[in-house]
DNA sequence: GCCAACGTTGGC
DNA sequence: GCCAACGTTGGC
């Protein structure tokens, strides 16, 4: 199984938002980078829920239950997308300064490219946020 | 096909 | 609000 960070403004749309509506399409991602790591998610992954630009911290935990498949919101037909479910929240978030200081997380595609909405985390650095997270 | 200009994201 | 990083666009 492998693990990613999904980022989200929480003004678009929020991990209250995501957990009311139980599953979502992951909609409107317009970056090969980042639509090219939705196109190896398989059904059963889990990704943290991370609260760009307010509150920079992961607050949750999605899984994945539908791989990829084209975004109807791209009127170019080029990128796609995937749905998540909320699984749980994080019993403490884990903020971005949290994950800046600690020497384990300072290799993840949040630190070192932030602007990457959608990244994969590998399991020891997975491991490591749910130990601060409290999960 | 190169590269300058421009737009967007997101941390600070 | 500023600015760095970086992706995209368009002229040549």
């Amino acid at each position: 199984m492998n693990h990613w960070l999904m980022k989200s403004e929480p003004g678009a749309w929020s991990w209250d938002q995501m957990v009311a509506a139980r599953t979502t399409n992951w909609s409107g991602v317009r970056n090969n980078a980042a639509a090219l790591h939705m196109k190896h998610m398989r059904r059963g992954d889990l990704a943290f829920f991370y609260h760009s630009n307010e509150g920079k911290e992961i607050v949750g935990i999605l899984e994945i239950v539908k791989e990829y498949y084209p975004d109807p919101t791209d009127e170019a037909g080029r990128f796609g997308m995937v749905d998540v479910k909320a699984v749980r929240p994080l019993k403490t978030p884990v903020t971005l300064a949290q994950i800046k200081a600690d020497p384990l997380l300072k290799n993840l595609p949040l630190v070192k490219q932030s602007r990457l909405s959608v990244g994969p985390v590998d399991k020891k650095s997975w491991k490591t946020i749910c130990r601060l997270g409290g999960v």
